[in-house]
RNA sequence: GGCCCCGUCGUCUAAUGGCUAGGACACGGCCCUUUCAAGGCCGAAAUACGGGUUCGAUUCCCGUCGGGGCCGCCA
């Protein structure tokens, strides 16, 4: 393909009725790369016409998720304040551009390019099931287009509320897709659509086609489902004589039923997936790969080599299911990377909100009850634990984290694999403590032999090389076909769980005073069973 | 129903007018191992169907079928 020889101006223009959906941040996805591959210009425009739906604390859920994910822009409403705006072509918000659309409306209906219709909606609905009855495509049927100017002002006089339409010349369309190649409809399928409520409101295929317009839009990158929308929009232009900006139709997003990912599928909201930890790393990873690929075998992309490598060209033509295994797959993968002082900060907020510790200091709370979305250094603090009142150290909930990184599929889940450290007491059937066909019997001695063993391990040598050392030899002894009679009890009574991290890194952390405490717990759950 | 888009393992996908159609997730097995992970090895698994064009089509064309999107005074 070509290469784009000006400085190409994308936009991402999200309408704040709702969460922030995966599906539109997979689309600001693309956007930003192709503007930054092509050192161009990526827009944040907000599409807020529909006034009775759209809402304030939506769009900041639109931009929050961008920023999360990284994907900054160069015009749109400031993320520091935003009822500021940075870039020259605004507003960038749709409702304060009112006078804009009303100035080209007026200029349509003076050339007689669209005009006003005073049809009710109960006239409207009935002509629609009319054309559908008969196998048509429900359209409008032209009653006001030619009414006199008389007529209108009567209508007027009368205070009837109106809408503008266009008057759609009939011919064969045609588009250029530059994902799906040439696109051709014939116009007179689509009748005479609204512009406008009145003056005052322009519905969403005008006041994009102005926005693009006024904005210098270049490229137009969006969801499949706008091919629609696409002849629509052009007819406008022509109206108006605009130039057409190049369009891209990103293949939809498919729930596992094949059908548009939408609410009924569950989590589409974005804050889900940073609510559950999801790693914007593995977003954006993840994400790209929904409809685009490098073309070799390389699997992880971080933002930068996704700009690097991006282009329309390599974008998938069929829709793509959103597989949330490969999701977790990948965030795993980067959990795993990611330095452990991050990793540890970013589990904190999870455990706090879990219940299992808070911060000691007041602002440190503040900061974490916040939200997920930080990742500051502020929360490096004192906590105490909740169930026994002790402090630790930001240091000592990293070696928990440590332990239990390469674990770790998502962030959410770190207060269910690690509270037993936190706990006062476990609780956990006594059955758990039994290795294969091992019983009371042999479990009480393999504790009793741990404990032995245990107690004699200094202080100042607690740690999991001297406990290796110490217990794994002593477990061959205690049974020389498998270390697991002595070794799954002591994990076990550690723990409390079928499923944990080995038991010396978790004794070592433990200290020696907890570990041999549960492992005498553990010893008395068997014996009080007994009786 | 009309119009439009799409069709390679279950899923994300690679390849090409010509090697046994490659990789990844998930799945199964084995190894490692005290458990769970992680890691390593192996395995099962796909070109929707029918015609054409061609020496040769998964690839190009046509049709069928299947799936999806849209058909608002929503965006």
């Amino acid at each position: 393909m070509k290469e784009i020889k000006e400085k190409p101006r994308v936009r991402i223009a999200p309408s704040p009725t709702g969460p922030f959906h995966i599906g539109t941040a997979r689309t600001a996805l693309f956007n930003y790369l192709f503007a930054k591959k092509n050192k161009g210009s990526f827009i944040l425009r907000i599409e807020d016409t529909d006034k009775e739906r759209s809402k304030k604390e939506w769009e900041d859920d639109i931009i929050k998720s961008l920023l999360w994910l990284g994907l900054t822009w160069d015009e749109g409403p400031n993320p520091k304040d935003t009822n500021q705006e940075i870039g020259s072509f605004g507003p960038y918000h749709q409702s304060k551009r009112k006078e804009i659309y009303k100035k080209y409306l007026k200029k349509l209906i003076e050339e007689g390019k669209a005009y006003y219709c005073f049809c009710s909606p109960e006239e409207l609905e009935a002509k629609r099931q009319y054309f559908m009855s008969i196998g048509q495509p429900p359209r409008y049927d032209g009653t006001c287009r030619n009414l006199t100017k008389q007529e209108v002002e009567k209508k007027f006089q009368e205070g009837k509320p109106f809408v503008i339409r266009i008057k759609t010349p009939e011919k064969k369309l045609s588009f250029v897709d530059l994902i799906h190649g040439k696109i051709e409809i014939d116009t007179s399928l689509l009748g005479d659509f609204v512009l406008a409520k009145g003056f005052e409101e322009p519905l969403y295929n005008f006041a994009c086609v102005i926005d693009d317009y006024e904005m210098k839009i270049t490229h137009v990158i969006r969801g499949e489902d706008h091919i629609p929308n696409t002849p629509k929009q052009i007819l406008i232009q022509e109206a108006l004589n605009l130039p057409r900006p190049q369009y891209a139709h990103l293949p939809l997003i498919l729930g596992p039923d094949k059908s548009k990912l939408s609410k009924r599928h569950g989590d589409v909201a974005f804050s889900q997936y940073i609510k559950k930890g999801f790693l914007p790393e593995a977003m954006l990873n993840f994400m790209a790969f929904l409809g685009w690929n490098p073309g070799d075998e390389r699997e992880f992309f971080n933002l930068y080599q996704l700009i690097e490598e991006f282009s329309l060209e390599r974008c998938q033509k069929s829709p793509a299911i959103f597989n949330i295994q490969k999701l977790i797959w990948l965030n795993g993968h980067y959990i795993r990377k990611k330095p452990i002082k991050s990793l540890t900060r970013l589990c904190i907020p999870y455990l706090v909100e879990a219940g299992l510790i808070k911060p000691l200091y007041e602002a440190t709370a503040k900061l974490i009850n916040n939200n997920h979305y930080n990742h500051s250094d502020e929360i490096k603090d004192t906590y105490i634990v909740v169930e026994t009142q002790e402090k630790i150290s930001f240091s000592y909930i990293q070696k928990i984290i440590e332990i239990y990184q390469e674990r770790l599929k998502y962030l959410a889940e770190i207060p269910e694999l690690v509270d037993f450290f936190f706990k006062k007491e476990l609780s956990y059937p006594k059955e758990l403590l039994f290795w294969k066909e091992a019983r009371e019997k042999e479990t009480l001695k393999a504790l009793k032999t741990l404990k032995t063993l245990l107690s004699k391990i200094k202080k100042e040598e607690w740690h999991k090389e001297k406990l290796a050392e110490i217990i794994l030899p002593a477990a061959e002894r205690f049974n020389e076909k498998n270390r697991g009679y002595l070794l799954w009890p002591l994990r076990v009574s550690l723990s409390g769980k079928k499923a944990s991290a080995g038991p010396f890194e978790i004794a070592e952390i433990l200290g020696k005073e907890k570990t041999l405490k549960r492992i005498e717990a553990a010893q008395i759950l068997i014996k009080k069973e007994e009786k």
